[in-house]
DNA sequence: CTGCTATTAAGACTTGGTCATAATAGCTAT
DNA sequence: ATAGCTATTATGACCAAGTCTTAATAGCAG
């Protein structure tokens, strides 16, 4: 009972093919795996695959939402709780996006940049630039693990603001940062509405 | 000649509601401006507008290629140059979507990924952690301003190396920082290929 | 009334499928 | 071997969301 690509190992090449080119047609399929497009499309509904336009659609739909989520949020990480000027807390979910695919270890950036933001985020102004950070990894990050960033400004005079913040999982500290955050007045002094400015 | 809603009226919206709705069909828009399909697909057509399968396979495409580019990368930036345990220079093209949409400055964290990845690329290791880091931000960045960070590795005693990165537009420096980044040994020692390991 | 634009309609064809119903091949267990 | 099973392929009807072509109609302007 072997004629040569047998049935598991086709379902199981099949995911994996759609997988990395969700774009592909059931034609395509066929031909390349040397079946008829019936026993693709067979296949499919075995494995509760969707056919390729409802493939494309979910990936641009979600890709959409990942677009708006990663670039359009002003703070990275949620802001759970803020006292401008004084104090603020940030969590950020980690996932495989965010790691190394060969160890699972975060990489260092979201981990800054969640607490670079959280820092400016703090500063009352209408536009806030970090100026200079000293910061210690203390421990490596795995992918899933929930990162809560604390920040609490230091100190203040005139527009440099010491910003401390301190990042941890659970009770283990994994990262600390000192960030010197300015405030800036608004430059052109033609916005149209006067929101607050992030870093 | 005026009817309620005219035609070059009704193209202006055309094009908005289509642009933050690509995924909408030509029966629902005629339904929602109420003109038959066929206006609709004659304004397409003069609006040089793909038909939705199209717009959404574009969508698609564009933001795979863009978490692609920002996720899987293992580098930010493009390694221009790399004499392994010494030098290297990574080139960052910024672009608005690493930028403030007020302000048109570029996040602090995209300065510090570049710089801190080309950091950690230079440590000849399988694994390299970044464990600290001293970082100045000397100016801000605009969108659109091209980021050249040139990386020395200045000590290096055991697993500790001490690199010392400057990010310069043209040869303005608005960027240095120091990292002290550790090599560390294979985790888990099940890995099936051996490739460098970043950060 | 003629000419113009805008709109709508009608018909044939295309892609990339779904769904239901067969027919066929190859093996297997009784 | 023969009935039974799974896997595969085929066939035909249908759908959504279009394309492209040709044509009819409405409303107004000169």
């Amino acid at each position: 009972m072997k004629p040569k690509f047998q049935k598991p190992d086709r379902l199981r090449r099949l995911r994996e093919v759609i997988e990395n080119d969700p774009f592909i047609t059931d034609k395509e399929l066929a031909c390349a795996f040397g079946v008829s497009i019936q026993t693709i499309r067979l296949d499919r509904l075995e494995l509760g695959i969707p056919e390729s336009r409802e493939r494309t659609r979910r990936l641009a739909e979600e890709a959409t939402n990942k677009v708006r989520s990663v670039e359009t949020g002003e703070v990275i990480g949620d802001l759970i709780h803020v006292k401008l000027g004084q104090e603020g807390i940030s969590v950020l979910e980690t996932d495989k996006d965010m790691a190394f695919q060969r160890t699972s270890i975060v990489r260092g950036h979201h981990i800054f940049a969640q607490a670079n933001s959280l820092a400016v985020a703090l500063v009352d102004a209408e536009i806030a630039l970090t100026g200079t950070a000293t910061i210690k990894y203390l421990r490596p990050v795995r992918a899933g693990e929930r990162l809560v960033a604390k920040a609490e400004v230091l100190s203040r005079s005139g527009r440099r603001h010491v910003v401390k913040v301190t990042t941890k999982i659970g009770h283990d500290d994994v990262f600390t940062g000192e960030f010197i955050v300015f405030a800036v007045e608004e430059p052109g002094g033609c916005g149209e509405d006067s929101r607050r400015g992030f870093d």
